[in-house]
DNA sequence: GTCTATATAGGGATAGAC
DNA sequence: GTCTATCCCTATATAGAC
């Protein structure tokens, strides 16, 4: 992938990059273990491998490393859930729907974790941008449904509250894994995800009453 | 309610009593709102109407005002899920259990928050807690639909997925009502929570084929 | 861009008078 | 039980040398 006769202005850029990929990465997992307030720069520094003053010269603030991550965090979550309910039958939609919420829960749970907490703790910092990227598209979801509804698709369900509901039980498999360990006696496996995505859609798919 | 001839020490015990109820209750919407570093107890104290010092007279630690706020959480949670599933049709039983979580959303949701955050940062000060309280309780409900389902009176479902679902559904309409408030351009009412209610049942009572 | 040094604030917790 | 005063630590952020 490097180009060995890239410019140095190109390799800077690139290095940048990569050091702020990294510091982001290691912020997510910390802000989602220990909270905003919990966080100290210096740790995440440490743990990214730097200085805790040169992790401030990529990132002024704190706030500013946080919002850098929450975007980050959308930026993913948005490219994976766009266009899953853009056409097909309402069953593979939905069914795809839960796949991909969940997977993204698997995958990448500290994220998940973030949202949630800003979101619990009523999104002091991070609101606008929610209301700005995440809710016209939660609203758009919500008219996909309401249009099936009105065409006799599938049975007449509160669309709103059908999101919310597959929403809370897909992100549920990233924030509440903890508890759902305990309550297993060990860390939830692929396969759990599985068996929780053939729960999820017989639920769905059941009360919208398609197979 | 006083009795006015109650002796000095009685009385001491009874203001010592409310004064740390209330404390503990600004406590809990601190901790929800801010989560645990992000709350000061000289903010608890200033909110609740006593100087910091005097509030560590009775709390000696953070972490035992923490540990406290946390125990009369699931106190208020164990008592209000308690016998829920002791007896009756599934159906019932079921449409019991989620009114009884989603109440608890609605009118404790700084409690579910609490609590949430707490499991969301992987349950680090009260894992041990959890797993002694809020466990067996989560397993035994789970044995409840498997006999169920073993003697036929529901569908052959994962009753480990069908409780989490139930659980991540409820919880939401604490954890997330900021984010629904956003989608919805309100704060949610009482109806709404009839709505989702209604919505949660239909989905749960379709998947395990019972009316 | 990375380093040393430091400013400045706030937090939890303690001591001791009353 | 409540107050004043204070210790000690950690945190964010900044200044300036190299």
């Amino acid at each position: 992938m490097d180009k060995p006769r890239m410019n140095s202005a190109a390799r800077r850029l690139q290095n940048r990059d990569r050091l702020e990929a990294d510091i982001v990465a290691e912020a997510v997992r910390m802000f989602a273990e220990c909270g905003y307030e919990g966080t100290s720069i210096a740790r995440i520094a440490e743990n990214a491998g730097l200085s805790k003053q040169n992790l401030m010269y990529y990132f002024p603030t704190k706030q500013a490393l946080y919002q850098r991550v929450l975007d980050d965090v959308l930026d993913e979550w948005l490219e994976r859930m766009a266009h899953l309910a853009d056409a097909g039958q309402p069953a593979d939609v939905l069914r795809a729907y839960i796949q991909a919420k969940l997977k993204f829960s698997r995958e990448q749970p500290y994220a998940s974790r973030v949202y949630a907490l800003e979101v619990i703790g009523g999104a002091k910092l991070y609101g606008e941008q929610i209301r700005d990227r995440v809710v016209p598209v939660l609203r758009r979801d919500i008219e996909v449904f309401e249009g099936w509804i009105a065409a006799g698709r599938i049975a007449p369900v509160n669309a709103t509250h059908l999101l919310f509901a597959i929403w809370a039980m897909t992100q549920s498999y990233a924030d509440f894994a903890p508890q759902m360990a305990l309550v297993l006696d060990r860390r939830l496996t692929r396969k759990d995800y599985d068996e929780a995505e053939q729960t999820i859609a017989r639920m769905v798919l059941a009360a919208v009453a398609v197979a």
